[in-house]
DNA sequence: GACTAGCACTATATCTGATAGAGTGCTAAT
DNA sequence: ATTAGCACTCTATCAGATATAGTGCTAGTC
């Protein structure tokens, strides 16, 4: 992806200047108006030259012949690599991104609140996901039996957190079942670390003989487990009404692709996912995909930018912007990253 | 809302054909075109002076001078009162609708299917709340310790559910503490029937003496159960993108009102509990908001049908689907009415 | 009196051509 | 290497012409 240019300064120059100022108008820039907006004190012609020079190894776009320029995504791409200046928010945006100190207690919240907050601030569509359930590494399982069907299951965490829910079994249990049972899940655990390895290895593999007589019993209460530390998994979104106010995204064509595509949550998953799991290049300490860098068709019109919240020092899920390849990198990049450290903060807290 | 108007048979027709076409093709209908679409034995001559009466009385307009009639509001409101003929779904919608049958445990589950495929068939906005507290009603209330600051919340419901949940408690509690806490909350309960008007009357008058000690403890439980038994009130909606491919919503300036009013969840709340609690006239057994009957603003050029979905004989939640006031009411009745009767039997089973 | 044929009228949509404006590329001069 | 100058190109916009779809009204018919 990061391709190497040969530019010389003055080319660097007029091609940061022409992204700048398209991302903030939004319209096809001419020499002569570089050249007024900008400050340049060559003449128009030179920076047609350089323009020309620019769009042949494909950093510009000419939407059609008497047109201005405007960047390709190879130039967004450049543009962020190597011209984009850190953007610091403004007094304003900072207490704005800042309301999220005051929170309430569940991790949800923190979240619901957090994306709020982005899209407002950004004008963006914003993503999140709840922690993945590996991050929490769980330490012991404890099971209570409160009726002859249910079961609390009370998982203690490495980090200190602990998480009650009730488990609802197909079957009876005995209080003596599920003493066995408690005991030798833990001993599993302690082995195989992960409830989602042991979960596979359990479902793979036959059991140890000692236990072989509760195996219907053990296997549909793995499950359960399982399916509530994953049930949790949850993608939130807000903002995408801002999409129709992109002036790019005003038509239906180019706005219902992408609006269909958020609306499949197991989709958007993958998405966020697939940025850690492709072991992806962070530029300015953010995941970022500008349009066909992103392996989804549909989005190949967008810019996203995502970068991770943390939870006992482990990338625990993601938060993401989602916006036209004509974004604001820099600002959605620092207020990410700082709504996204704010998180990362509450939930510490709330963890502690 | 409803009018009288002395219209002839043959003005009836008219109407009649008119919004059926209009409903179909989206066009404006001229005197000539009503004719031959709709085997009329008059005159277009006959037909104009008709539209011309229906005009007058706001049954029709016009776009412009020289274009065809379209219903108003008031046309519709008309024809869904006066001359809609049921619909019967084909064999393919009800196969479609019936895949909700077989479905899973949880109640989330049943509606978020639910609205997908009324959002599919009817290629429209669906939307759903979860069952509102107030319709199951608790009979007994069981808090089991399970370590010093987290006890389990067992509600017993009047229909035989029963729904285990964690609470977490912001103080330390005694086994004691607890006992004594359960009994006073189920003496209450029987007295006061319901979680809400508990919790409403525990917060706003003094306690009896015998629990003074536990006051804090007491409130805070009550708070808590009160706030487990709301927190899963939420809203589910399907197919939001479906509205960017009606004509009327093509354009950004009509679609970013309706969109933008979507994502405050709230709100949403608020219509769809607002039918039942107006007691509003149901046309065709739903509920059906057109256009400007619609409080909100935001939907003024919408339409709105919703109906409830049943838990124990009592009516515990709403489904709706929402779309342009050009809607096919019939269409959209049927199918929505075949949905919600699904969901009906579905949680009745998982209930049962 | 209810209906209809005929016609003048009107508004929109669509096409055409003309014009202005923005911007380019190239050449020749500095 | 840079720049001034100029011919060229494409788009947007406007005016005018035309076709089309529809109406409303009048006068005549059953």
């Amino acid at each position: 992806m990061q391709i190497e240019y040969r530019l010389s300064q003055r080319k660097k120059a007029i091609l940061d200047a022409i992204v700048r100022d398209y991302i903030l108008h939004g319209e096809p820039l001419g020499s002569r108006t570089v050249m007024q907006r900008h400050g340049f004190t060559f003449s128009p012609a030179t920076i047609r030259n350089d323009m020309a020079d620019l769009e042949e190894v494909g950093l510009l776009s000419q939407p059609h012949t008497s047109a201005g320029r405007i960047p390709s995504q190879k130039g967004y791409r450049f543009f962020v690599d190597h011209l984009m200046q850190a953007y610091v928010p403004t007094l304003e945006e900072q207490q704005f991104v800042r309301r999220l100190q005051q929170t309430s207690r569940a991790v949800e919240a923190v979240l619901a609140q957090a994306i709020r907050i982005l899209s407002e601030a950004t004008q963006s569509i914003v993503i999140a996901e709840t922690p993945r359930s590996q991050t929490y590494s769980v330490s012991r399982i404890e099971l209570i039996l409160i009726d002859s069907t249910s079961v609390v299951l009370n998982l203690l965490y490495k980090n200190g957190l602990r998480r009650h829910s009730v488990l609802q079994l197909p079957h009876l249990v005995t209080t003596e079942a599920l003493t066995l049972m408690t005991q030798y899940l833990n001993a599993q655990l302690q082995r195989f670390v992960s409830i989602d390895v042991l979960f596979h290895r359990m479902v793979t593999r036959p059991l140890e003989r000692e236990v072989m007589p509760y195996q219907q019993l053990l296997l549909d209460t793995i499950s359960e487990i399982y399916a509530q530390v994953q049930r949790d998994e949850k993608v939130f979104l807000s903002g995408t009404s801002y999409l129709l106010q992109e002036p790019e995204f005003q038509s239906m064509e180019e706005a219902f692709p992408i609006l269909s595509f958020l609306e499949e949550e197991r989709v958007i998953h993958e998405l966020l996912r697939s940025c850690q799991n492709n072991n992806l290049q962070k530029s300015h300490n953010v995941y970022c995909l500008i349009g066909y860098e992103n392996s989804y068709q549909e989005l190949h019109k967008c810019s996203f930018i995502a970068t991770p919240y943390y939870i006992d020092n482990k990338a625990s899920g993601m938060i993401a912007v989602l916006g036209p390849t004509r974004m604001y990198y820099a600002k959605v990049m620092a207020l990410l990253q700082s709504v996204a450290g704010n998180v990362t903060q509450s939930l510490s807290e709330l963890f502690g």
